[in-house]
DNA sequence: TTTTTAAATTAAAATAATTCTAAACCCCTT
DNA sequence: AAGGGGTTTAGAATTATTTTAATTTAAAAA
């Protein structure tokens, strides 16, 4: 017993693989607590600055690859150039409002997908995403 | 009846806007015969070269955006920095191989999505895409 | 506790994909 | 044949991300 207290975040650091820092003890506090979270990496670098937490741009990069890894988050690509960190580990799909951006989630339960054709030769389905791109109803 | 006789490309062309030049048409064969094809802008200005036509990178972007912008091709984006052009224009799907990068189509017809909720206050859905990824089944 | 070791962090440079710029060019009409 | 405006181009610029190499820090060993 090294140590005589330690956070429930720096448990689930360690619990994959991964040393708690003091960096990234302070972004997974930023993106694990509260409700879900959509964020691109210059979205947290900034937000980490503003809550006084002095870390690179290079940091964050590295830091949201490993926690996706270790599935503490998954990546959404939506256009080119455009990537977020999901911070919703259960299985579900995504809107994405073209115009502004916004991400919203959609549950896996609450969508049934039928008649998907086997796989190609030699492959086995790792898993599907779904993006239903919208934009505002006004136009038009 | 300015012009005696117009191919079928440069045709297809004016049909939506843009004036049939050298390098555009020969693009446009080069995607637009034979079957349907998914390529990145680096592998068709490669493929461009090979067959003799000098032509930038820039104009292979411009028109492959042009070309999707005047629906004779779609853009398929599967990660971060790898886009795909589809000249496949019936409603499809995808399959991503996430170890070669090869994309299979998916008929929109062979697939069928029930249960999609509402899309967020102010939006309608534009389109919906599909991307189910594949890895290779020796592996485990 | 101090030392050691390996991993993590950083600034800065490098890379990759794409877009912009401004000049040269060429398609089309007259 | 000539002129005008869209088109193409090389190269610079931009954006997003990754790498590098040096420094710092956390965890283990002494």
């Amino acid at each position: 017993m090294t140590t005589i207290r330690e956070g429930a975040y720096a448990a689930r650091l360690r619990a994959a693989g991964l040393r708690p820092t003091r960096q990234r003890l302070a972004l997974a506090k930023l993106l694990l607590a509260g409700p879900n979270r959509h964020v691109t990496a210059e979205q947290l670098h900034r937000e980490a600055e503003l809550n006084g937490l002095r870390v690179s741009l290079a940091t964050v990069y590295n830091t949201l690859h490993q926690f996706t890894e270790s599935q503490l988050m998954r990546e959404v690509v939506v256009e080119p150039g455009r990537v977020y960190f999901d911070t919703n580990m259960t299985p579900h799909h995504h809107f994405y409002n073209v115009a502004t951006g916004a991400l919203t989630d959609i549950d896996a339960d609450s969508l049934e997908i039928r008649g998907l054709p086997a796989p190609p030769d030699g492959t086995a389905v790792a898993s599907v995403d779904v993006i239903v791109r919208v934009s505002d109803e006004k136009r038009n």
